[in-house]
DNA sequence: GGTCGAATTCGACCAGGGTCGAGACTGGTG
DNA sequence: CACCAGTCTCGACCCTGGTCGAATTCGACC
């Protein structure tokens, strides 16, 4: 399929994506008008709906692009033999320098990414989908371990660890965490303390186990068969 | 200060509100335009903007309304003396039903609150205090009762349960959770395992202190004096 | 090479959020 | 009562995200 037209077409949405990059990352999401996007692009301003259907999906397409600049770095800052709690916050934060290496940029992507529209959803999975996928591998190796339950349930502690993320991201963006030092240390302290446990005695009983598959179906790709047999992608 | 100026603006204020309240409630946030909003208020449109600066600020307002009546339904839903879980799980299940009654008004909701973008930070922050008393008293509670280790930090406790409410509500959002009754299990299953605590052996070195003290210094004033001495406000 | 339908492009247009500046109102002062 | 300064109000306007339909380009098939 390589057509004169397929290749004009996906020329013409590289160039969308390059004048995207130059523009929000020059002046940001907001003050980059359609307009201008277009102009830049070398096009007329509707075709780009010919590419993208609203201008949060231009940001999105953005974002995965940079997005591999991040995932190239993480690997870098993380030690997979490292304790757990090291890892995850030594990824974690990674993710927080990025979201957060432009307050406005990092905002709207919090919000796409966490909650999404209707018709992002895809998208947004998509696109946390491997940030995800880096967060599973981190905890499958520490159970295998053993500085994990055994018995642990994998997918339960990503979320978890999940959250924390969520949270001191959302704390930063409230303004409860001024620092990026603030943010480490309580992400840090969320990690340290779920691990040890909160709790005194019987915790009761065991979630349904029914509904607790449910959620857990569309997550089976995540266990990758034996996470042992590391293969590098690079 | 009753001027007839200042009783004039308030009930000027007032009616943009109602108008607020019966247009968002019945068409949502997106289809309201501030014309129309104008219109039902009884006056123009650039008025408005006397009172709020953007149509999100409308909406937060609008929500704080709306809070109250959540807030009394709260109490009514949540058993003081009931299991630290169970409480939590109720709480969280109730602000959960009222942010998703409607999805559009939620996803907007949650986004200001999560991520607020600065001239909105002070108001959000104000908007979910509210909430997270509330669930400061019920895990003070619960340590009270030795529910929690005695010497677990309950705004790190606080922290952990309003991390795992951000993450099933935005796994909702995400299309992960599809039913009210799969985010509720999620959340009793992360609430009880951080409970029991998901590590083996030595978590590693404790938090900074001091930087844990500067993260919980303007949450002084969420350490209700003493708990046992409750002062129903109703 | 000619022709027709589908894909692509874009100028003109619309709707809605937000601004501006001229005028109307209030209430304090002499 | 007359006047002025500050406050409110609102019609007209601007800007920008997004749509529409006509014109153009492409390429498959005769």
């Amino acid at each position: 399929m390589t057509t004169l037209r397929a290749q004009k077409k996906r020329q013409t949405r590289k160039s969308i994506l390059e004048a995207a990059i130059k523009l929000f990352t020059e002046k940001g999401f907001e003050q980059t008008s359609i307009e201008e996007l277009a102009k830049v692009a070398g096009i007329g301003k509707a075709t780009i709906y010919g590419y993208f259907a609203t201008k949060q999906e231009i940001y999105l397409a953005f974002c995965e692009e940079e997005m591999d600049y991040v995932f190239r770095h993480m690997d870098e800052e993380v030690d997979p033999q490292a304790p757990l709690l090291e890892q995850i916050v030594a990824l974690s934060m990674a993710q927080f320098d990025f979201v957060t290496a432009n307050r406005e940029f990092g905002r709207l992507f919090c919000r796409e990414i966490a909650f999404p529209r209707e018709s992002m959803a895809d998208k947004s999975r998509e696109l946390d989908a491997r940030y995800l996928a880096r967060v599973m591998e981190i905890i499958q190796r520490a159970q295998q371990r053993g500085e994990l339950h055994e018995d642990a349930d994998p997918l339960l502690a990503l979320a978890n660890f999940h959250a924390f993320y969520l949270l001191v991201i959302s704390g930063w963006y409230g303004g409860y965490f001024a620092t990026r030092e603030m943010v480490a240390t309580m992400l840090r302290a969320l990690c340290r303390q779920s691990l040890i446990g909160w709790g005194e005695g019987d915790p009761g009983e065991v979630p349904d186990r029914e509904i607790m598959d449910q959620i857990k179906a569309p997550f089976a790709n995540l266990h990758l068969a034996e996470v042992d047999s590391q293969e590098d992608q690079e």
